[in-house]
DNA sequence: GAAGGGTGTCTTTTT
DNA sequence: GACACCCTTC
């Protein structure tokens, strides 16, 4: 596309980030301030107008569906194919150059990546080698630590542990680890990072090479950049290159996992001649919505500070719920998207978001009981799951032989009587002589080491490895799948399995199988097709695609719905202890909090519910909940409360109680003639019904002995009973 | 080696 | 309250 064009469609803001030439640039872009159009539009305006090939443009992003995007844009900006240009995640980009340069960087040619749960496994048998108490050092702690500790880039020999026994110990497991991996040719994803990033210290040539060719790096979502990630781009763009850093300090999530903040501030102090550019304006949400996000944040210290603003108008007033319990708020979104519905809405365009998963069930449940599909972002991936992993483990050791991981894995999957006593002769043969897995189990047959029975049962399952290989070479990829879990056992094993947990296994088997067919082998990737698709499965968990363009109401975390955008959105659970939640007030994170607020809001484009629970029932007790602080940093001017018929409110004074006196609401509506003291019926009120057993009340309607009263009991759901036949007894 | 019971954990998540 | 994980048992 003509670059004139392209640049006329921009506001002058946005004209000025993509057009900028100062070396160092570093863009602070809002939420729907069009982030990904000035980057897309920058790299087609250094590629056309300043005529500086695609080749020498590395574009990095954090997750896969972003750099997908990304390549998208750009391919249709740009008129040709983008094969050429560098755009990846940090991760999948440093990979690419490990596996150029797999021998500088120390590694096997056939190096493979161990995902989370690889590594925790991992970590659980060194652990156990070096004979520490797995209740007292666990193996997600270990697994923690080390990550934490590369993602500083640090090393277990650059821990100094001052005698602490906590560090003295974590750097033991740490290095015990680090040999392992290294033994067995594996890297976990943050090495992938760090292993990169000292490929370059440790090559000055090779560095050179790349800083030559790499002339102008862009990064988005620059806050969310970890040490090791800052350090590796600063090192690649070197004294020339170009560097682009694009990012929102306020929606900063991730300090939890690693995340620095202060990146941002540091590229200023690294590049002090660099440009500082601002997008403010807003093309998401309505002046309503865009007022009370900058309200919230606006109590956030050390900001860049920046300001979003829009031309559009104020649009509908945020709608505040103050539901009675949890079950009254699952209810109450289900009702109010339903209405939302009938006045227009799609279901893909409204989403639910909420603080932890754990607050999906209800919400689930009651979106089942209306009827409305609904479709759930996050939980398991696809390369994430047993059966999956099971079948990749198989693929893995035909590349591998030495892949220890994947060789415990499936020894015995399906169960073929190989058992404890086999697989501890093999790793005291590994501790003791060094050897992999495998090597071990040829020389304990070739040796005799253990009984007959267990003999020709281990060399079964390498004769099945080996029978495997040999049977596939030539085969396409997906026939090798194929065969690998059929001829394995896997298929019978899961046919076995009853209930429809084992169909869907199959079916997934059989989605991994067209996984193969559909993949793309790049030579340039890896060395063979089975290699490639096996770091596809490692370093793209596979967002599940299904169900993808289905009508469905959206619900998903807060942290997951970052960078996405719904014309209609409700944040539920808004009370304190739940957001801002109770573990990051403990660890005086409130701030990411209020960031992750932040993004909530911004998320919404035309309107905005907020609700939140007077009683929730949290891991089994129910609790009083007083609403998020966040809520009362909204101006009230901007919040309408919403009552459902003539209902009971607030037990707790409303937020706005100090703002609006004349709002203040009975304490609570009592019901029938039963006023005085114990047997009273109040909202939340456990009861007991003779007919349909215990339950809770969720709502009331009219007065006097016709009210009718709307209990949800524990064994038939929620029922409207008219009180005074209804013969409901306190419980 | 599958099944059942007991125990502990329970914020957010990509790669 | 739900689920994963470990251990014991048959």
């Amino acid at each position: 596309m003509e670059i004139s064009k392209l640049l006329s469609a921009l506001n002058p803001a946005q004209r000025d980030a993509a057009t900028a030439d100062s070396q160092h640039l570093l863009v602070l872009a809002g939420a729907g301030s069009g982030k990904t159009r000035v980057l897309t539009t920058r790299i087609t305006y250094f590629c056309q107008h300043f005529d500086l090939s695609p080749w020498s443009i590395m574009a990095v992003t954090f997750t896969n569906k972003a750099a997908t995007e990304m390549r998208g844009r750009l391919e249709e900006l740009l008129g040709m194919p983008t094969k050429q240009l560098w755009i990846g995640t940090f991760h999948g980009l440093a990979h690419r150059f490990l596996r150029a340069h797999w021998a500088e960087a120390g590694l096997p040619q056939n190096f493979q990546i161990l995902d989370s749960d690889d590594q925790t496994r991992l970590l659980k048998r060194v652990l156990k080698d070096m004979n520490l108490d797995e209740e007292k050092w666990p193996a997600r702690q270990a697994a923690w630590f080390i990550n934490s500790q590369k993602d500083e880039g640090r090393r277990a020999r650059h821990i100094s542990h001052n005698g602490d026994l906590f560090l003295a110990t974590m750097q033991k497991v740490y290095a015990a680890y680090e040999e392992v991996c290294q033994r067995n040719g594996v890297i976990d994803f943050a090495e992938i990072l760090l292993r990169s990033h000292e490929l370059w210290l440790n090559n000055p040539t090779l560095l050179a090479h790349y800083q030559g060719r790499f002339r102008h790096i862009l990064v988005d979502e620059f806050q969310d950049t970890n040490s090791v990630q800052y350090a590796w781009l600063r090192l690649l763009a070197g004294k020339e290159g170009m560097l682009t850093a694009v990012g929102d300090d306020d929606q900063s999530i991730y300090g939890w996992r690693g995340a620095k903040i202060e990146n941002i501030r540091r590229f200023q102090q690294d590049y002090p001649q660099a440009e500082l550019l601002r997008l403010e304006q807003n093309y998401r949400s309505t002046g309503v919505i865009l007022k009370a996000a900058n309200a919230v944040i606006a109590n956030n210290s050390d900001r860049m500070g920046k300001n979003l603003w829009t031309e559009g108008t104020d649009g509908e007033p945020i709608k505040l719920y103050a539901a009675f319990n949890d079950l009254d708020e699952a209810q109450f979104v289900a009702r109010s998207i339903e209405q939302q519905i009938g006045r227009g809405y799609a279901r893909r365009e409204i989403a639910i978001l909420y603080r932890s998963n754990a607050q999906s069930r209800l919400l689930e449940e009651a979106l089942l009981r209306a009827g409305l599909p609904y479709r759930i972002y996050g939980g398991q991936r696809f390369f994430e799951r047993a059966e999956i992993k099971n079948a990749v483990a198989y693929l893995r050791l035909l590349g591998i032989r030495n892949d220890d991981i994947a060789f415990e894995r499936v020894v015995n999957l399906p169960v073929r009587g190989i058992g404890d006593k086999t697989l501890e002769t093999l790793r005291e043969l590994v501790r003791a002589e060094g050897l992999s897995m495998w090597s071990a189990a040829e020389t304990v047959i070739k040796q005799k080491l253990l009984p007959a029975g267990a003999i020709a049962k281990l060399a079964a399952f390498l004769h099945l490895i080996e029978t495997l290989d040999a049977g596939t070479r030539e085969a396409p990829l997906h026939e090798l799948v194929d065969a690998v879990i059929k001829q394995s056992g896997l298929w019978q094993h899961h046919e076995k399995e009853k209930g429809e947990k084992g169909q869907a296994r199959l079916e997934n088997l059989q989605e991994l199988v067209v996984a193969a067919r559909e993949f793309d082998w790049d030579e340039d990737d890896a060395p063979s097709p089975l290699a490639a698709f096996l770091d596809h499965a490692a370093l793209e968990s596979g967002e599940q695609q299904a169900g993808e363009f289905e009508d469905a109401v959206q619900m998903m975390t807060l942290h997951s719905a970052k960078g996405l955008e719904f014309p209609l959105v409700f944040m539920v659970g808004m009370e304190e202890g739940l957001f801002p939640h109770e573990m990051a007030l403990q660890e005086n994170n409130l701030e990411e909090e209020r960031r992750l607020c932040y993004v909530g809001v911004t998320r919404a484009m035309r309107q905005l519910y907020i609700t939140y629970a007077e009683i929730r029932r949290l891991y089994g007790n129910e609790s009083c909940k007083t609403p998020s602080r966040f809520i009362r940093e909204i101006p009230a001017a901007l919040v309408q409360e919403v009552r459902v018929k003539t209902q009971p409110v607030s037990s707790t004074p409303s937020p706005f109680r100090s703002n609006t006196p004349s709002v203040a609401v009975p304490r609570q509506t009592t019901l029938g003639g039963n006023e005085s003291g114990e047997g009273a019926l109040r909202l939340g009120q456990r009861v007991s019904h003779p007919k349909f057993g215990k339950g809770t009340i969720l709502n009331f309607e009219g007065n006097g002995p016709n009210a009718r009263v709307q209990v949800n009991f524990t064994d038939v759901g929620s029922k409207w009973l008219v009180a005074q036949y209804a013969r409901l007894e306190t419980a």
